[in-house]
DNA sequence: AAAAAGAAATGACATTTATCATTTGTTAGA
DNA sequence: TCTAACAAATGATAAATGTCATTTCTTTTT
């Protein structure tokens, strides 16, 4: 199996801050998987006991509501760290992850990750710094998504998923979403988000062919993201 | 000045984990204000250098948006810890804090707390439990903006506002807030705040007496936050 | 205590969004 | 490669929510 010290994703999250006596030791411990699309990295609710870093591959992070729909919280790609919110709260995980394609991730048990922390000030920093952003974008979407119309929501979603996921060869953003994920994101009905994709289609804002879709004008997309 | 290891607050939050020596060090350091009902104690974008212990008093945490409307994120009362996502994350602060009453806090400056960060693996863990659960209920909130129909949004906050606040002596929601508030937590119109109270008044799952808020019918008002 | 300002309540109406039904297109398994 | 299953698109309509106008009530100021 490879060795973390080698690992470039490392370079990517709170593991660049390790020692490599540290990375040795999670290397010995650590066990690499992969995961088809589909198939669930976690589960909500679940307990788990470690940590997973992503090392290739695109999944969604979502919750369950009472009514049964499934609520997009976050798209997440290699180079991030998953988990580590419900080990060091000592909870279920609060949102199941699955795969949108193949992913290898490698995973850490929590042993080793709460002995790094104990010892070493700047993993515990990182991990902080990383989960404090984390809040402060999920304060960001509570507003929007109680605040903006479904309109202003996909606008903003469509930027958001570019700046995530960048551009595939053709200028496409680069991940593949059936209209049920992407209203699954901006929390609206499928038809609606449909609808709404076609109208900016229509309006030259976007174009589609199936499931890709390129922006054609940011600059339009951001104004109606802002609410214009 | 009053000693923080006498202060009856810190057996609720993350500075019990404190030794007596560092206790000491940051009594010597903190400043005791008050605010007065309406101001507030930092303000979205703005810079802090220090974190505040809330000793007395409740407080909203609010987002502006960018429609200019105001977001109510979360209600904060005594025993709390504010701006530590701050100045872990090193950015601005994200929320606006109000003081819906006059509000005794503690400020402790950045200097010390990074130095327990550092010196004391407890605190630390404390201060991360803190901001993961914090994380966990942002994603709850998330999904239920999205994916709840603002009725049961009502319902929801009526009985989080009486989870977080309690009764006062009449039995009623230990909160004063303006319907406007109420609106801006559940993200609707007020008009449509006003609205759904009344129903819930007109069908006695509340009682409405000015700004006093009593909850006759819990179990229906869980329902409706469900769904059914 | 009266006046002014602000908040709450309510009606009328417009707009947004959801739901249901149906058609068309696409994907993947037999 | 055909066809069953699924996904996307679209229309018609209902329901939810927002906006504007007005009235009533409450709080604050003079």
């Amino acid at each position: 199996m490879s060795k973390c010290g080698q690992c470039i994703i490392k370079s990517f999250n709170a593991f660049h801050t390790l020692t490599i006596d540290e990375l040795d030791t999670i290397s010995d411990h650590k066990t690499s998987l992969t995961i088809k699309k589909g198939e669930n990295l976690m589960t909500e609710g679940h307990a788990i006991n470690g940590l997973y870093c992503i090392k290739q591959g695109k999944c969604k992070l979502t919750k369950l509501n009472t009514n049964g729909k499934e609520q997009i919280i976050k798209f997440v790609k290699g180079g991030d760290i998953l988990g580590h919110r419900s080990i060091l709260s000592e909870e279920p995980v609060g949102l199941t992850v699955t795969a949108l394609e193949e992913m290898k991730v490698c995973f850490i048990p929590k042993g080793d990750i709460m002995q790094t922390i104990n010892q070493n000030t700047a993993f515990s920093l990182q991990l902080m710094k990383n989960i404090s952003n984390q809040l402060n974008h999920a304060n960001d979407s509570i507003s929007q998504m109680a605040q903006k119309p479904v309109k202003d929501r996909l606008a903003e979603t469509l930027l958001k998923l570019e700046e995530i996921f960048g551009l595939d060869k053709d200028g496409n953003i680069d991940i593949i979403l059936t209209r049920e994920e992407i209203a699954n994101t901006i929390g609206t009905a499928t038809e609606s988000a449909i609808r709404l994709l076609s109208n900016f289609k229509k309006e030259k804002i976007i174009s589609l062919q199936g499931k890709h879709i390129k922006l054609l004008d940011r600059s339009t997309l951001r104004n109606i993201s802002e609410g214009y």
